[in-house]
DNA sequence: GTCCGAACGTTTATCGATAATCTATAATAC
DNA sequence: GTATTATAGATTATCGATAAACGTTCGGAC
């Protein structure tokens, strides 16, 4: 049940159901799942250690606000992450690069259907496949700590990036790993994701 | 009370007390704590999101295992995000460095006594001090995730590196960053962590 | 009108007890 | 003798209730 009730709060706070400052109320939420408070609070510490609430003691759990800087620091990060990630993935013999074709396919048509939702699906698909793909679990879970999808979204919203722009970023990502040059691959794989922490701020 | 329980229990992984999988019984440790099973649970679910323990549905929590290859990977992405720390330290126009003379002074202090805990002490404080600079809190919070201390202590009682070697590193690294040469700074910081990485495995 | 402090309602933090589940041991069947 | 199924013990998961802490609102003094 505890994990239940982790998994719904986390997928309210990245659809924004759930805005930034939102309060999370212990026996609120208890109510609304039909269990008592001891499922909940184990639920909120794991979203605290996720770094998705913030927590003051006797005073509350809230979704925590991500500041721009924050944001633009955390895509400087991804892109040093999936840069050493392509250049791992390119060099592994035994490449099973399916699951990622599939992936840029899904992507180039979400992004001339302009199917926004669909894109973020797709885009995240392919790149934690290649994060995946570098064999270190140290790296994958680094990456899935830096929230990933929330971030997409909003930078998706703000405007600052344009999807149908993006979209064409990754076949050629793909065709480097293909080809085992790895460093093309971590070349292309670090420049189109801090296109965008360039572009959000200085 | 709940806090409090945790930082025992992770000084206590920290310092091998606990070996990995050395289990963690909720209600031996509520009553060692004089405390319910309630604040002993949020500890241990804490402590898994950071990583340190692991634990599996109604089969309890158990101290991780590291294995040598998650430990050279960490050391690796080590490399990565403290490369990029000292670059943007170095570039800092404000740049304070007075703690991490105190630091370097510590390192050679206790290489030369041959004092380990010593050592390991301030070369943590030099490393985190050094990535705080950086002025992301989002490299920080990764390095933190790193489980640092805990490695260190590993590899320096595996015997795969020398701690008067090891020590030396450090003042050219403070060095350039007094300099504010960031190339030089990155280079050599990520030289420092990377070489323990090379020497963990292929 | 403003400041200070006490009572109140709300929410978190903790407790003790119970239900559910797992592991290991023992018993039975073949 | 081996495999399969009960049983017992230990441990986790959850519950409902209580205690502690917080923020707020109201009343009175000046």
């Amino acid at each position: 049940m505890g994990r239940e009730i982790r998994d719904v709060l986390l997928r309210r706070i990245l659809e924004g159901k759930y805005q930034p400052g939102d309060r999370l109320v212990e026996l609120q939420l208890a109510a609304e799942f039909h269990t008592s408070q001891g499922p909940v609070r184990e639920a909120l510490r794991e979203l605290e250690a996720l770094g998705y609430v913030e927590t003051a003691p006797h005073r509350g759990t809230r979704v925590r606000a991500v500041s721009p800087t924050e944001m633009r620091d955390a895509y400087r990060l991804r892109a040093l992450l999936e840069r050493e990630a392509a250049m791992a993935a390119a060099q592994a013999p035994d490449a099973d690069w399916e699951k990622m074709r599939g992936a840029v396919a899904g992507i180039e048509r979400a992004a001339a259907a302009g199917n926004v939702r669909g894109y973020v699906r797709y885009d995240e698909m392919f790149h934690r496949t290649l994060v995946a793909r570098s064999g270190s679990p140290v790296l994958l879970r680094h990456w899935d700590l830096l929230l990933v999808p929330t971030r997409i979204l909003v930078v998706l919203r703000s405007g600052v990036v344009d999807v149908a722009t993006i979209a064409k970023e990754h076949r050629p990502i793909l065709e480097a790993l293909e080809r085992h040059d790895a460093a093309l691959a971590g070349q292309l794989a670090y420049d189109h994701i801090n296109r965008i922490a360039i572009r959000l701020g200085p």
